[in-house]
Formats: structure tokens, sequence, C-alpha cells
DNA sequence: GAGTAGATCGGCT
DNA sequence: GCCGATCTACTCG
């Protein structure tokens, strides 16, 4: 399958992209083992103004410098010492958004995924954003990677979701930041037995 | 099944 | 020096 284009990603609107990336299939390839997965969690962290994210005010360092780049990139970093969190960059250069790719339902590899995980197959190998990360080795020396022509890491097109298959949440995890925390930017796949969290009826 | 402590470290104040 | 866009294991019931 064709990746998504860099027109996916240059978008202004991060929700929007957020809501898309939904059932797209997220694809890393390392030493010679190719491992995927259909997304189905996301959350959109919007720059400048989104206390939850880490560009707020547009805070420019070290670590969130990529954000400030163009989208179709990878941002990978590290959470409590022990989680790699993976999120694609979007937006054109200048405005730090980011999508964290929360879930995915597994697709190819499964076996390599367990190994990683030393986990069986079940809703414990890739439900939730750590788990993800580990799953498909994603690591910190991932952020800048390019989803567009990148080797590691990248996302191929899939059929888009209908809107009624889409069900928005606020975000998890971000008490912090006041009034954003309640934003409902976390997006997911409605039923899916993959989404991260305890099963809700609807 | 629910609640909670512990793991573990880079980034920022 | 503090703490986080988290997960697991262990406790208690």
């Amino acid at each position: 399958m064709p990746r998504l284009p860099s027109e996916f990603y240059l978008r202004e609107e991060v929700t929007v992209i957020a809501r898309e990336l939904l059932g797209q299939l997220l694809v890393t390839e390392k030493e010679g083992k190719r491992t995927s997965g259909l997304i189905v969690e996301t959350e959109a962290y919007r720059g400048p103004e989104d206390k939850a994210s880490h560009a707020y005010n547009n805070r420019r360092t070290p670590r969130t410098e990529v954000m400030f780049g163009p989208g179709g990139h990878a941002y990978v970093y590290l959470c409590y010492g022990i989680h790699h969190l993976f999120n694609v960059v979007t937006g054109p250069a200048d405005r730090p958004h980011a999508v964290l790719i929360r879930a995915i339902e597994p697709v190819e590899g499964l076996e390599i995924m367990m190994a990683r995980r030393n986990r069986t197959l079940s809703k414990q190998l890739t439900s939730g954003p750590g788990l993800v990360g580990e799953a498909l080795a994603l690591r910190a020396h991932d952020t800048g990677a390019s989803l567009l022509s990148g080797e590691m890491v990248w996302i191929e097109r899939q059929p888009p979701l209908l809107d009624a298959a889409i069900l928005a949440t606020p975000r998890i995890g971000v008490d912090y930041a006041e009034e954003c925390a309640a934003w409902p930017w976390r997006f997911s796949i409605r039923q899916n037995e993959w989404v991260s969290g305890k099963k809700i009826a609807g």
C-alpha cells in the first residue's frame, strides 16, 4: 500500500488529522523485521495554545524542536523513564502540532511483537501508547525520522472510516492541563477491541 | 475487581 | 531536585 502523502500531514487542523489517522496502517521495519497495526486510538496536541502539549506557549527546546518542523516526521520521547511514546508531527513548519498514537490493532509480525513485549496475543500487546512503542520497537532516537521517505517507520493508506465509527472523548493523563484537559481530543474507533482502557457499552 | 506503589531517567525549573 | 501524554504487579477483599 502507498504511504500517506505529505499533504496529509501538512494540514493545519491537527484534530482532523488525528481523526483521519484512525484505520490507517502504522508500520515499522527494524533489523529487517516488519511489524504493523491499524491505528485505533489517537490524541491531538495543538501546539502553542494547548497546555497539555510539550510545545505549549511555543516552548522550544532540543526535545520539542522536531515539532516546529513540517509535518510528516516522528516525535518519540521517553515517558516516566520507561515508555517510548510515538507521535506524528503535523502542520506546516512553525506550527508545533502532533498526534499521539495510543493503540493499534496488530496486523503483521505478531510473533515479533509478542517477543518484544514478552506477552501472548491479547489486548495487553498493543493497547496503550507505551505498549505500542515497545511492540513496534520505537525509540527516542527515531525522533525526526521521515514518515514520507524514511526506512524505519511510516504510515500506509487504508480506506477512510465513516464519521459514525469514530468516538471523541477527553484525553488521558493530562489532568494538569487545566481547561485544556477537558477538550475531547482523544479519538478512537467505536467498539474496537484494541482501544485502551476498560470496555464501555455503546 | 479495585486500588496503589514502584519502576526509572531525561528534560526542565 | 522534581516529575511525567504509563504500565505492571501485588494487595485486599
